[in-house]
DNA sequence: AAAGATAAGCTTAAATAAACCTTAAAAAGG
DNA sequence: CCTTTTTAAGGTTTATTTAAGCTTATCTTT
């Protein structure tokens, strides 16, 4: 399994380097956008790992780029701070999953073994579960009544549910993920997006919806 | 759950222990690297946390040093800032995750759940015994009878009874790991839920009961 | 060895506390 | 402005604890 990384802190990317050739992977690394779209342009990779702030170009451009030369192949972008932009910035140009940094490297692995496991982008864009359907780059959620557009915090609140529908997601871990460890809203707030999430599901008529397991979380299940 | 907690500024230890022992973990804490390479080879612990730079030995060595002896508990080294070449060392050394000071306590708690739920969710998100199985995830009891949600005081009786079944646990080690050192609850609360487990056990007619020693303890049965 | 006495454990119902829901309105941000 | 997000408050449901009366094993005494 061919990655091409590109990450400009010389640490990092040597450290990354190891982990990914410790786990098997062949490994090229680079250190700036530019490189990056050279590389991937012209070599044959199942995998790039792309960090979004970097000299010459940065990783979303990078990626924008390659995938305006028809390259398909899963990217996990890398970000400094769970900016929500970025991330959607991500999304919106073709990338696969990604990480904020500082990140566990097992979460690292674990993802790029997630996205090079489908090995085919634009397919995974949507989420599906029971008779409805999760569009990840309109944050459209449609059903048999229609479709609703959700906010960012609902798609992010659904979109954890739906990737996972046999998991329980405790209100604590949509807190984590969602606004972040420095966040200081009530944990309150995940009980309203709940709602919010439930009245959308409703109103398109979905037959799904978010069951509460009173100590334990969330999860979907299906009328 | 039981903590290793390696770091050598008193203030900050005094704290950290303080927050574990509130987050219902037990916590054994020392303040340089050789004490924490003896207390990990020796002791059973499910987690550790490591400074970097302790005394007599840093963290990283310390590390490396449990590694080699066999050890694959779940480690988080702590950095002070920005200092990457320490946190590379530690990813490379086999740590499965890192967090830089200073940090905010929820981050620290979350880390360590997230490396330990591994420990436990990851792999072996059942416990089975007799015909019956639980879920680590939804506190779901399953059984030929049917299935039934516990809450989760009586989930966290059987899940210990469960993931030891010949062992013997004590009324105050329930009483100890679930309500905490520092609970003021009355003893009888542990005859209520052990009840209570009963009731469900047969509920979905498991074959599987819990059996008092009268002056030592529960156990499983499979009757 | 039988009769109480004592303590350990059992069960239930009611009271308390915590988790969760919902709504409306205020605050933040484009 | 208009939309999204957060706060706040009151309400509902469910989990947990308390408390009290009960059973059963073990121990004491005769």
């Amino acid at each position: 399994m061919r990655i091409l990384l590109a990450e400009d802190e010389p640490e990092l990317n040597r450290a990354l380097v190891a982990v990914f050739t410790k786990n098997n992977y062949s490994v090229d690394s680079v250190f700036d956008g530019e490189e990056a779209v050279t590389y991937l342009t012209e070599g044959d990779y199942d995998c790039a790992v792309l960090d979004v702030m970097m000299p010459k170009m940065d990783g979303i451009t990078a990626l924008k780029t390659i995938r305006k030369a028809g390259k398909t192949l899963p990217v996990l972008i890398l970000t400094a701070k769970s900016e929500i932009d970025d991330r959607i910035l991500g999304l919106d140009s073709g990338a696969d999953d990604y990480l904020t940094k500082p990140f566990a490297v097992k979460e690292l692995l674990a993802r790029v073994r997630a996205i090079t496991r489908r090995l085919t982008v634009g397919v995974d864009a949507n989420l599906t579960y029971g008779n409805c359907t999760l569009s990840r780059s309109s944050y459209l959620l449609s059903a048999p009544g229609g479709e609703v557009r959700l906010t960012n915090k609902e798609f992010q609140i659904l979109e954890m549910l739906m990737s996972a529908p046999s998991q329980v997601i405790s209100p604590e871990t949509f807190m984590e993920k969602i606004w972040g460890f420095d966040s200081d809203s009530d944990i309150g707030v995940v009980w309203v997006y709940v709602t919010y999430v439930r009245k959308k599901l409703a109103q398109v008529k979905a037959n799904v919806n978010v069951k509460s397991l009173r100590g334990a979380g969330y999860t979907l299940e299906i009328v």
